[in-house]
DNA sequence: TGTACATCAGTGAACGCGCGTTCACTGATGTAC
DNA sequence: TGTACATCAGTGAACGCGCGTTCACTGATGTAC
């Protein structure tokens, strides 16, 4: 067990994340600061530096940390999405995602990123081979590449808009029914779905 | 003809959007002050109170006036889309919009806004609109309002993750081609499509 | 087990900065007579 | 056409602020003998 408490902190860079986290959800609309991050972490304002090079580093483990978490919302959504269905779900998870943590998904995507955080290159690769991972077990013998693009650029967008306030976000229901219909919409028009439609109801 | 070079400006309001629109243009991702805005236009640092109540005034002026530029970039796609390929080619000039205009797109779209300004309700409500017009025209007796949310949305999707880097926007015509094929994606599956699909070639 | 010492992770003062906003002001403009 | 005056649109000094970052420092920890 690491001492709290103490002089010596423990784990101040995990207790950095965790500061900065709480000061994205209660202020949806503030910027980080180093400086506030130290203060709620009860530390003094340049005692980050001995874990993060600048505020920029400490951005994007930021929002390294908020792909990783996106990515298991999503994981609990559905383990192993294999019908337009099931991929609904999840991209309804991913709205409600954004929308619960504003500050944080404004923090993975909306903000001009350092290009060069390996951490965040990777977590964001990983998030972008998830979804063409559930669009290949969805739909076997499409293009995956292009359609899980198609994918997650309607689901980014319907989180964006909402977030920015430009749609119906009244209820988690209606924001959820709302991304149901417009995925399956997505989905009708698959070609996959086309060839196998034959073996389904027509209509 | 005002004139300039004088202790009155002659039109300091529309000096100071345009400095922050060159402000916008020149650092993508700075955010706008208003001491860099009064500077550029070449006036004291309070000049600007004069036309602006404050800060969040300016910066709603300079996002409505964004999204006017941009209802007139679509406009100018085609003046009056009425077939999938034409919307595409409006879904086309909405993603190079934002990727010729970063900084100004993330002003219109990725900044917590004040959602009181008028002038900017009014805008985006336009835009939204708009859209919804194309896609009336474009597919008669379908659910113009659901189908017109899903179209931006993802329309406005490829636009985030362009801008962010996270999709291949490495050149102009590899950009196009990925929101032509998106967009394709999606209509082909709308109802009206699938109506009409009778008295096309099949396949 | 005890001591000397290197290393590590903090502190706190200080730097220079740009910011939004206020205030009393003044120069320019335009209108009434 | 000329003058008096109200109004308007600027100026510039000043405020208090929080920020990122540097620096020399010091207290705590752990290791070698």
């Amino acid at each position: 067990m690491p001492p709290t408490g103490t002089y010596h902190h423990g784990d101040l860079r995990a207790a950095c994340l965790q500061a900065a986290r709480e000061l994205l959800e209660e202020d949806g609309s503030a910027g980080l600061s180093l400086r506030a991050v130290a203060r709620r972490a009860g530390v003094s304002a340049t005692a980050p530096y001995r874990h993060y090079a600048d505020r920029e580093a400490l951005v994007s483990a930021v929002a390294a940390e908020g792909y990783r978490e996106l990515a298991g919302h999503l994981a609990a959504a559905h383990p192993a999405p294999s019908t337009p269905g099931e991929l609904a779900d999840v991209a309804v998870a991913y709205v409600r995602f954004a929308l619960e943590h504003p500050a944080l998904f404004r923090a993975m995507f909306a903000e001009p990123c350092d290009p060069t955080s390996e951490e965040r290159v990777a977590a964001t690769a990983a998030i972008s081979e998830y979804v063409r991972g559930i669009v290949r077990a969805t739909f076997p013998g499409v293009d995956a590449e292009a359609l899980s693009t198609t994918v997650w650029a309607l689901v980014h967008g319907l989180a964006f808009l909402h977030l920015d306030g430009k749609l119906d976000a009244s209820s988690p229901e209606v924001v959820a029914a709302q991304v149901r219909s417009a995925v399956h919409a997505l989905f009708n028009a698959s070609p996959a779905m086309a060839q196998s439609a034959t073996a389904r109801t027509a209509g």
